[in-house]
DNA sequence: CGTGAAATTGAAGAGCGTCAACGTACGTGG
DNA sequence: CCACGTACGTTGACGCTCTTCAATTTCACG
């Protein structure tokens, strides 16, 4: 575990070149990039670093899940960030994390040697102005959160964060969220409580509630499947009018 | 009201210039800015957008405190952003407000015409870069709100929210809090509410209940002593260590 | 087939929301 | 100058949602 491979896997074939932090960059740029990053696995449930900790990286989410979260002094955790194939770890210019983070899956970081990559994000525009985009859409995603967090019931928490997740699996096929669409779960139910601020109770409470109402359809523990997606987003509470523009 | 001064203020005087997104401006980029800028004043209260507008401008917070918020179908708020001087307000390469944005007190925004500051953005790295630390700051402090939303008692939340006040206070000065340090709460109690995630109801109990518990002190509704600081940390339910590391 | 982590379900109670009444400060107009 | 209106804040009673504690079930994996 936690094995770091040597060989250089080419940009190229990359499979989230398109999203990731370097998606602006030119051929050159990535040449530069590639002197500077290395690749890490991390198994399930493996910590990556500890609030505290110092970080001599910031990194790429290649593959997996990894979970940003936050404790206080009697053990209560609030998980602050989902990182996807694609979402950037860690922050320029800063030593320490700040936050927990959790392989919740099997994971597959791309990191680059903290110092040249402040290096290089001072003199490439193309990154700066990328990483820029992405902490844009980090810091919507954190608002959104926030709604759910401060003013939603149980209920309408659960169906939130089925809704997020359909949408983000949809997105990577390029499609939109249809009608008998099913997704995997990719986190416990623990993670889920912590996720919503909720207990793991709660969670599975909720989530009978909805399978019992008919908006949910359960497989196993993990697998769900949607068979009407507006029935869904009506126990969001949200505005009819959903997400974010652009 | 929401008049449009055409005199064209000083950016050498300006209040904001070492904090703001043209801190790290040098003369010429200031005159270019100065050349898409304008300044508008708003009474407390008023609404400076609402989500779903169209914004043909970007600003940063001269003077006064604006909040951003969302609503749910029901009219449940969720306040989701508090932006004081120096603060950005909008996001270049958008074109419609996804959130209210009010202003709470007497508000004075800088604002840049969108086209023109987009433009500049991409060709003013001082300026990209100055706006992405800014935005990953705001990124860390919807984290630290995320947790507070979450997971904490009111109790724990007004004093946390007591603590946030109380150390902008103190920053503006450039010093810590200390014992004995006072200042006056720029929010009503429903806007408290809204920020917390709570009813008015319970945040004014919670205000009674630290007041008779001798944490705080209160002259009038507005103004605040803190006698122990250290007293009111332990309050907020946070690790002793605190606040996020740089 | 056995074992432990993950998930479900139940019962009881705390914390916060809801509804309602009342208090306080401030400005306006008779 | 005082009555009045309004916005803001406080306090109380009650009930509902979610947490807490506990027992049981399900499932993945050796």
């Amino acid at each position: 575990m936690n094995e770091i491979f040597l060989d250089q896997r080419s940009c190229q074939s990359c499979p989230i070149r398109h999203r990731a932090v370097c998606s602006k960059c030119e051929p050159d740029e990535l040449q530069m990039l590639d002197r500077i990053k290395y690749y890490r696995h991390y198994d399930p449930g493996q910590p990556v670093v500890w609030a505290g900790d110092e970080m001599d990286f910031v990194a790429s989410v290649v593959a997996g899940i990894a979970t940003l979260s936050q404790t206080l002094e009697d053990g209560r955790t609030q998980m602050v960030g989902l990182l996807l194939p694609s979402d950037f770890l860690g922050r320029p210019g800063r030593v320490t994390a700040p936050y927990d983070v959790t392989a919740t899956s099997a994971l597959t970081l791309c990191c680059f040697r903290r110092k040249p990559f402040e290096k290089m994000l001072v003199e490439t525009p193309s990154i700066s102005q990328r990483l820029l985009e992405m902490t844009l859409d980090e810091l919507d995603a954190a608002r959104q959160w926030m709604l759910i967090l401060g003013r939603k019931t149980a209920r309408e928490k659960i169906a939130s964060l089925l809704t997020i997740i359909a949408q983000r699996e949809a997105a990577l096929q390029r499609r939109a969220p249809t009608n008998g669409s099913s997704f995997e779960l990719p986190l416990t139910r623990e993670a889920m409580a912590d996720y919503l601020g909720l207990t793991l109770e709660t969670v599975s409470r909720q989530i009978s509630a909805l399978k019992r109402a008919g908006i949910i359809e359960l497989e196993g523990k993990r697998f769900v499947t949607v068979p009407d997606f507006a029935a869904l987003m009506d126990e969001t509470g949200d505005d009819s009018d959903g997400g974010l523009p652009v």
